[in-house]
DNA sequence: GTAAAATATGAATATGTGTTCATATATTCA
DNA sequence: TGAATATATGAACACATATTCATATTTTAC
């Protein structure tokens, strides 16, 4: 039987946080520890507020965390599900 | 070193593929078996140009493959990597 | 050859998404 | 308090994408 609507729009959604190249940059720089936003934006060459924008969203479906240590947020991953697809996806983009 | 750019467009377009519930279902499909699209329209509820547009996109990405048999064509997946995705974002899924 | 069936394609439309720019909020430091 | 720094947010814009509708193409059956 076909997978239900709910199940389809969920999984979809879980494949979308990783449907973008600038997300995905910025996810495997959290792959190895945390960083503050502006440091990600240093290191991407992107502005402070795309990337913000960019971390909201992540931040919205619990793919990543936000501690807040003065006037920086340090940001890690918060979703081992999504670590595992980004490594899957990587493991296959590097094999070829 | 971040991902460079070619790299993260191109992991970017693997997950695209399994972004959007309708791909994600005919996909599902064609795990089993090959499928023609007609049959793939009627068990989802879609109009037959829709999943064609689909499959014309999942094609281009040789994501599946495409057998013609009379006026039928029956498409099935040409891509392992995107099949072991789909299976791990679907296990993780049905794990909460 | 003509009609019907299965699929493909193009244009149009609606909707979603990512970035930018301006501005707001919060925090530190003088 | 006031200025500077770090991040967040909202609106606007450009761009991508999914579906629909009309039409084209290919194949079979008569």
């Amino acid at each position: 039987m076909p997978l239900d609507e709910h199940t389809a729009f969920h999984l979809a959604n879980l494949f979308s946080a990783l449907s973008d190249p600038a997300r995905l940059r910025i996810i495997e720089l959290l792959l190895d520890c945390e960083q503050s936003v502006g440091e990600i934006a240093r290191q991407l060459g992107m502005t402070e507020s795309a990337v913000s924008h960019q971390l909201r969203g992540l931040r919205l479906q619990r793919i990543v965390r936000a501690r807040k240590q003065g006037r920086q947020v340090f940001y890690c991953l918060d979703d081992e599900h999504m670590t595992e697809l980004f490594r899957l996806g990587l493991k296959h983009m590097e094999h070829e």
